[in-house]
RNA sequence: GGCGACGUACCCAAGUGGUCUAAGGGAGCGGUCUGCAAAACCGCGAUUCACCGGUUCGAAUCCGGUCGUCGCCUCCA
C-alpha cells in the first residue's frame, strides 16, 4: 500500500510519488492578512497540517512553504479606511495568524514569505511574460495575462470561456484589459491606493494576487514541485491562473498534485459576517471550548467533504478526545513492571486508512476500536505492564499525526483546582457530602470534571 | 446556461463488487462500579444504505434517470 491522493487536476485518486525520492515539496496558500482568520480558514490549514504530518509519519522529508499575502485590494483598503500603516496592519494580523496556528498545534511552514518581500521578483517575472508574448501592458500602466496565449487554460476547473456568465465581480476588477477573462499581473497605482506603490517598468503600482504564489513557491521549491494546496474557492481563478503564469514563465511542468479542501459551513449555512455565524478561534475559546477540541473537530471530517461546524460538535469532539486521554492516563498507571500480555496496535489499519486520501475517520475508527480492547483489558487486569507501555508508545506515535492528545492545555489555574480538590477530599473523608458536591459543582461550572477512582481523584477539562 | 460535490441509524461518519444481517464517535436505554456522580466496562440500536430502473451469480459500492442539498463560473480557505 502507498499513499493515494485525489488530484484536482485529474479528478482522480492516484498514487503519490514525490519527484525526488524521500522528499516532498509542499506549497500551501496562506492567508490574506487584512483581518483575523476565521475557523473556515483554519479548517484548510488543519487539513494541510494533517497532510504534512502524515507525509512525515510515512517517512518523507517535507519542505513546506506558505505565503502571507500582505498586499492586495483588501489590505490596502483596510489600511486606508482605518488610517493605519499597511505594514503595521498586516504585521499585526500576521502575528495573530501565527499565534492561532500555534494554539491549534499546527506545525509552522519552514518558510513563510510575505508578498511585499518579492515585489521585484514578481515584476521581473511579469516582464519575462510580456517578452514571451503572454502578457500585455495597458495605457494606464497595468499588465494583464493573455489567456488566449496559453492552450492549457481552464484545465483545472474545466471551464469553457464562451460558456461562462459574466460575473458581477468582473467589472469591479476592470483595469482596462482586452478580454474580460484576462487577469491582472500588475495593477497600476490608483489614487485610492494611497501611498502604497512599488516601481516597475510600467510605472508605479503593485503586483496582482496570483503572481506572488507563482514566484514565491518556485523561489523555494523550484519551478516543478510536488503538492500545492488551498481551499476549493482557490481552484478558480487563483490556481488556474497560477498554472498559466508559471507554465508560461518557466516552460516546465508546474505542480504535480493539486489538493483542495472543502469549505466549512456553520449550522448548515455559509459562514458570513452578515448572518452572525462568523467565528474566529478566539470566539470559540471564549465560550470555554479547548483548542484541542477545536482541532479535533476541524481535523476529523474528511477534507473533501463540507464540514458543518456546530458547537455541539465541538463538545462531542472534547468527549471523544477525553476518551483517548483517559486511555493514556490509564496506560501510564498500568505501565510499571515487566511482562504480561500485549494488544497488537492497529498501525497497519491506520496506515491503510490514511493512505486512502487521508481517510481520517477510518484511522480514528481503528484507534477507537483498539482503545475499546485496551480499556476492557485494563479493567479486567489482563494487560501486562509491557503491553501498557507498548500501547502508550503507539498512542504517542498516532498523536504525531493527530496532534491533540498529548498537548499541554493552558491550565493556568491548576494550583487553585488542586487546592479545591484537597479541600474536597478532606470533606469526603469526613463524610461531608454537601461540601464535597458543592466543590464538584463549582469546578464543573468552570468546565472541570472530577473523577473519584480507587487511586484517588483526577480532574480533566470537559 | 456551464462545471463540480454530496444524500448511510436520533446526530456526526467509515465503507471504492462477495468477509456488510454495514466500522467508529456522540446522544439514549438497562446492568456493574461509586457516598451520590463522573469515567470505564458489559448489553441493547440500520435485514438496510434518498427514490426508481438496469448490469451482475452477487451492489451501499458500477451504469442511467428522478428528487433533494451545497459549491464554483475572475482576487473568498
Amino acid at each position: 500500500m502507498s499513499l493515494e491522493l485525489f488530484n484536482t487536476l485529474t479528478r482522480k485518486k492516484s498514487p503519490f510519488r514525490p519527484l525526488e525520492a524521500g522528499q516532498v515539496k509542499l506549497y500551501t496558500c496562506g492567508p490574506t492578512v487584512y483581518d483575523t482568520a476565521h475557523i473556515g480558514n483554519m479548517r484548510t490549514f488543519i487539513f494541510e497540517d494533517l497532510l504534512r504530518r502524515y507525509l512525515t509519519y510515512a517517512g518523507y522529508k517535507v519542505l513546506h512553504v506558505m505565503n502571507i499575502t500582505d498586499v492586495d485590494d483588501k489590505t490596502i483598503e483596510r489600511a486606508i479606511r482605518e488610517d493605519r500603516d499597511l505594514q503595521e496592519l498586516t504585521g499585526h494580523y500576521t502575528e495573530s495568524f501565527i499565534a492561532d496556528l500555534a494554539t491549534l498545534n499546527i506545525l509552522p511552514a519552514q518558510h513563510l514569505p510575505r508578498a511585499t518581500e518579492f515585489v521585484a521578483e514578481m515584476a521581473a517575472g511579469i516582464e519575462t511574460l510580456v517578452q514571451k508574448g503572454h502578457a500585455y501592458a495597458t495605457p494606464d500602466g497595468s499588465v494583464f495575462f493573455d489567456i488566449s496565449s496559453f492552450d492549457g487554460y481552464g484545465q483545472l476547473v474545466n471551464l469553457q470561456p464562451d460558456q461562462q456568465r459574466a460575473g458581477e465581480r468582473t467589472a469591479e476588477d476592470d483595469y482596462g484589459k482586452d478580454q474580460a477573462a484576462d487577469f491582472a499581473l500588475w495593477k497600476a497605482h490608483k489614487p485610492s491606493d494611497g501611498p502604497y506603490q512599488w516601481p516597475s517598468p510600467w510605472g508605479p503600482g503593485r503586483p496582482g494576487w496570483h503572481m506572488e504564489c507563482s514566484i514565491m513557491s518556485t523561489h523555494f521549491l523550484g519551478p516543478h514541485f510536488d503538492i500545492h494546496c488551498g481551499g476549493v474557492d482557490n481552484i478558480f481563478p487563483h490556481h488556474e491562473n497560477e498554472i498559466a503564469q508559471s507554465r508560461c514563465l518557466f516552460g516546465t511542468p508546474f505542480v504535480e498534485t493539486w489538493l483542495h479542501s472543502e469549505h466549512l459551513i456553520v449550522d448548515g449555512e455559509k459562514m458570513s459576517k452578515s448572518r452572525g455565524n462568523f467565528y474566529t478561534l478566539a470566539d470559540i475559546l471564549d465560550r470555554g471550548y479547548s483548542a484541542a477540541a477545536v482541532r479535533y473537530t476541524l481535523l476529523t471530517t474528511h477534507y473533501r467533504q463540507q464540514l458543518n461546524f456546530t458547537f455541539a460538535k465541538v463538545a462531542e469532539s472534547q468527549k471523544a478526545l477525553n476518551r483517548l486521554r483517559e486511555l493514556a492516563r490509564r496506560l501510564e498507571q498500568a505501565s510499571d513492571g515487566a511482562g504480561g500480555e500485549e494488544v497488537p496496535a492497529p498501525d497497519a489499519e491506520l496506515r491503510a486508512a490514511l493512505d486512502n486520501d487521508l481517510n481520517i475517520a477510518g484511522a480514528l475508527g481503528a484507534i477507537f476500536g483498539w482503545a475499546k480492547e485496551l480499556f476492557g483489558r485494563l479493567d479486567g487486569q489482563t494487560l501486562g505492564p509491557a503491553g501498557a507501555r507498548a500501547a502508550l508508545e503507539a498512542l504517542r506515535r498516532y498523536d504525531e499525526i493527530l496532534g491533540c492528545i498529548f498537548v499541554n492545555e493552558a491550565a493556568g489555574d491548576a494550583a487553585a483546582i488542586e487546592a479545591l480538590l484537597k479541600e474536597r477530599n478532606a470533606a469526603r473523608s469526613a463524610g461531608d457530602w454537601a461540601r464535597a458536591d458543592a466543590i464538584r459543582d463549582e469546578l464543573a461550572g468552570q468546565g472541570i470534571i472530577l473523577e473519584d477512582g480507587a487511586e484517588g481523584t483526577v480532574w480533566k477539562r470537559g
